[in-house]
DNA sequence: TCAAGCCACGGCTTATAATCCGTATTTTAA
DNA sequence: TTAAAATACGGATTATAAGCCGTGGCTTGA
C-alpha cells in the first residue's frame, strides 16, 4: 500500500526491462543487493536518495525520470507524529 | 563530504529562505523533527525519498527541484561490497 | 543589557533501510 | 514437457535513518 515506493519500484522495473537486464544482474550493476532490488521494484521498501541515485546511474537515466509527480501521491502523517517543541506565538 | 546530501541539503535551505520560514517552523510543517531537519540542511545525512516528498510538499514544489543532475554526483562504492552470488555464465 | 529568535551541535534511543543467504515459485525457451 | 533462468519471498542480522531533548552561541531589536 505504500504508493510512493510502489508507483517508484513500478517505474524501476519498467526501465530495467527496457534494458534488458534481468533483476539479479542489475543489482549487481547498481551496487545493490539483490533481494533488496527485489523488495524495491515490488514497492515493499522506502528507499533512500543514495539508492535512488545508484540505480538511476544504472539505468542511465536522471532520477526523476523513476519518481512520480508529488501531486500523484498522498503521503501518510509520520509513525512518530511529532510535537511541536516549539513555542506558541499566541 | 557527502556530495549527493550536501547538494540537496543547499537546495533546501535556499527554497526555505525563499519562503521566509525559520528552520524549526518549517521542519514542523513537513513532519520532521527540528534537529534532524537542521542535519538534513547541512548535509550531515542521507534521507529517504519519502522525506524528499515530505519537504517538496511544504517547500510546494517538485522533488526534483531538490535534486542535483546525476553527472554532477559521483557516489561512493557500496560499503558493504556486494560480492556477486551470481553464477558466472563463462 | 537582555530577552527572544534562529541555528549548530551533542549524546542517546528507536525505527527501519539494507544486507546476506537460503529456498520456493513462476516464467521462459528448447 | 522440463530444465534453466528469473523472480518472489522468508528469516535473521547489521547499518543507519530518524526522532528526542538539551545546551550553547550568535544576532537583533526593545
Amino acid at each position: 500500500m505504500e504508493e510512493l515506493a510502489f508507483a517508484i519500484g513500478k517505474n524501476i522495473r519498467e526501465k530495467r526491462r527496457a534494458n534488458g537486464l534481468p533483476q539479479d544482474r542489475f543489482a549487481l550493476v547498481a551496487g545493490i543487493d539483490r533481494s533488496y532490488m527485489g523488495r524495491i521494484e515490488r514497492g515493499e521498501v522506502s528507499i533512500t536518495v543514495e539508492k535512488l541515485y545508484r540505480i538511476a546511474a544504472a539505468l542511465q537515466c536522471e532520477p526523476v525520470a523513476l519518481l512520480p509527480k508529488i501531486s500523484s501521491i498522498h503521503l501518510q502523517p509520520p509513525h512518530k507524529a511529532n510535537k511541536s517543541s516549539l513555542k506558541k506565538r499566541q
